[in-house]
RNA sequence: CGGGGCGUAGCGCAGUCUGGUUAGCGUACCUGGUUUGGGACCAGGGGGCCGUAGGUUCGAAUCCUACCGCCCCGACCA
């Protein structure tokens, strides 16, 4: 490919609206233009890249026996109101209205269309396992896009279905695809792990989510490098078994102490002089947008993980309760909540079990209560789990000492046991021709986040220094003198004899200053350089510059093509 | 959704507070010339509905109102 005929506008200013490497590299690099908010377009050069992404994911997807389809990216109302969804998921959805005011939604994702499609065609056992896919454009209408293509409202993702008799067939159809999105990260060049995860709007019984460990990484990780636990912070466990440090002391009589003005925990431990762990954190929260608001208790020092305390609730939805509510329910602004003598349900979490004479708010306002002791000042309804797992908890499972990471979610997948094949009635004949609800489970890959996280991952100050297996080209000429005619001819060649030997080329014709073919060359990130100068030609040398590791030699124009290929090689190896 | 900020040439910005020449700078772009191993130089040139719509004024990029778009922070620390 002459560059000269190609379409790669390179910008050389940082663009002001990009936060991380990956959205501003994208730009830079001549990958993408945004068109509005969390939409993009695709140029020449990001297409490539994701095409490569692509192409890995179906090989991948083939090789472990699924099948690619292609489903609409409109789908009717129907379909999500018969698994509840079309409520459920709330904002999100993009809901579109045709001319005959029929209601529908740009897909988010397709258990609905899929499982539609399977329960009309699929009647027998016979027909079973089955697991199908697609690549598809979706429609995210996230309540703040950024990032890029990162968190983008459009973007295109692989989704996968699983279809099986029961559980068991299930778990190996799981299986079967947790290894083939290791194979598919393992071979797009990307540092990543397998961790638990939550099932969040997807639902389900367990999931795991496919992290690219990068310090932009919007998620964070909890690991145990001794027994190999990993997992979402918002899915892991916290043991129950918290020491207090004053769990011993004797109980106090309650007593209500003013604290005019000091609302957080930090002005208030500061202001009595107590330790943050010494107080109860009482936050109100509003339960399915109004159905009930109730109090949740956790150790001042520690974090309401607020996916478990939804999970704990069976709520579809908790938010914050707004001032006003906190006002109706404690007869106190925020920041003076405590649970003595509070009306509402109380969930506490496991961590203020066993707390000796803690500080709370009085539900007065500019006061707080000291003394408090839970079972003889209050009791909550549910003690449980609610709390975001601390630094320095112990490993759930081996109760050795746990990390944190940030990562980038690239792959999700779910064992959804018959939650939607029950809605949709989704069933088969079994041997004994008894009709049995289908075991589903679903798989998501985001395509373009694999390049972006792959960007996190692999740059430095002169641009990106792609994967081999995702490189938009595998080589570039740089000619460095376009009017030196022997330097062209020589270029022209190479660029014939590296094609036909299967590479893909990106020949810099550019009537450009060598400075600046090498600076767009680097930025662009293509792995494998061909510097073809004055100095070397003369001597039938050119030079070869590795991208990675900013290695150069010269090589006789005879051995190139040889050379590339072990460079090559070497490159998809490491 | 709440708070903050920004919309001026393809991109990055100044000018707006304090209204008043022909709206400017860098870069990119076009022409000619010199140059050619890490983002060249000289000369010339083109490019603007100052986000949109109203309003105030003799006069608006500048003041006022509304709307639209975009960015950042927050939406867990009551």
């Amino acid at each position: 490919m002459k560059l000269s005929n190609y379409f790669l506008p390179t910008v050389r200013e940082i663009p002001s609206d990009a936060e991380i490497p990956s959205h501003r590299l994208m730009i830079r690099a001549g990958m993408i233009r945004k068109v509005a908010a969390g939409i993009y377009s695709l140029l020449p050069l990001g297409l490539r890249v994701i095409r490569k992404v692509e192409n890995i994911v179906r090989e991948e997807m083939n090789k472990a026996g699924a099948i690619e389809t292609l489903l609409p990216s409109i789908v009717p109302s129907e379909l999500w109101k018969e698994t509840g969804r079309w409520d459920f998921y709330g904002k999100e959805l993009l809901r579109i209205t045709d001319r005959h005011q029929n209601q529908f939604c740009y897909g988010p994702t397709h258990e609905e269309v899929m499982t539609n499609l399977v329960r009309n065609e699929v009647k027998s056992y016979k027909q079973l396992p089955l697991n199908l896919y697609q690549i598809q454009t979706k429609f995210r209408d996230e309540i703040r896009p950024r990032f890029g293509v990162m968190r983008s409202r459009e973007f295109t993702m692989k989704d996968g279905y699983s279809f099986d008799c029961d559980e068991e067939a299930a778990a190996i159809s799981y299986q079967k695809m947790h290894d083939a999105y290791s194979a598919v990260f393992r071979r797009s060049g990307l540092r990543f792990g397998a961790v638990e995860a939550d099932t969040g709007q997807i639902g389900g019984s367990a999931s795991h989510e496919f992290m690219v460990f990068a310090e932009t990484g919007e998620d964070v990780v909890v690991s145990c490098s001794k027994c190999g636990f990993a997992s979402n912070v918002e899915k892991a466990e916290v043991s129950p078994a918290v020491i207090n440090p004053n769990e011993q002391v004797p109980q106090l009589p309650i007593e209500e102490i003013e604290t005019p003005d000091k609302k957080t925990i930090g002005e208030v431990s500061g202001f009595l002089g107590k330790e943050e762990w010494e107080f109860i954190k009482t936050l109100i929260y509003t339960i399915d947008s109004g159905k009930e608001h109730i109090a949740v208790l956790v150790r001042g020092d520690f974090e309401i993980n607020e996916p478990k305390l939804k999970n704990l609730l069976g709520a579809d939805e908790i938010e914050l309760a707004s001032p006003e509510t906190v006002k109706d329910i404690t007869n106190a602004s925020t920041g003076f909540a405590g649970p003595h003598k509070l009306e509402c349900r109380i969930v506490a979490d496991n961590s203020i079990e066993n707390m000796v004479n803690a500080v709370s708010g009085a539900n007065r306002d500019d006061y707080h209560l000291i003394n408090i002791n839970i079972g003889r000042d209050f009791t909550p309804d549910i003690v449980g789990d609610v709390r975001l797992i601390s630094l320095g908890d112990p490993c759930p499972k081996c109760r050795d000492t746990i990390e944190f990471h940030r990562g980038i979610e690239v792959g999700h997948i779910f064992r959804l046991g018959t939650k939607y094949s029950e809605a949709m009635k989704a069933t088969y004949l079994d041997t004994n021709g008894k009709k049995k609800t289908i075991v589903m489970g679903t798989y998501g890959i985001g395509i373009a986040r694999i390049a972006a996280a792959a960007i996190e991952q692999c740059n430095d100050e002169n641009g990106i220094i792609w994967p081999y297996s995702i490189a938009p080209f595998q080589v570039v000429i740089i000619p460095l003198n376009i009017k030196n005619s022997e330097l062209v001819n020589s270029a022209n060649g190479i660029e014939e004899k590296l094609r036909e030997a299967g590479f893909e080329v990106l020949h810099d014709d550019r009537n450009e200053r060598a400075g600046v073919k090498f600076a767009d060359a680097d930025l662009i990130g293509i792995p494998i350089q061909v510097i073809i100068g004055p100095r070397g030609i003369s001597n039938g040398e050119v030079e070869i510059k590795v991208r990675a590791t900013g290695e150069r030699r010269n090589i006789k124009i005879e051995e190139l093509t040889d050379e590339v290929q072990k460079i090559s090689v070497k490159l998809l190896e490491s």
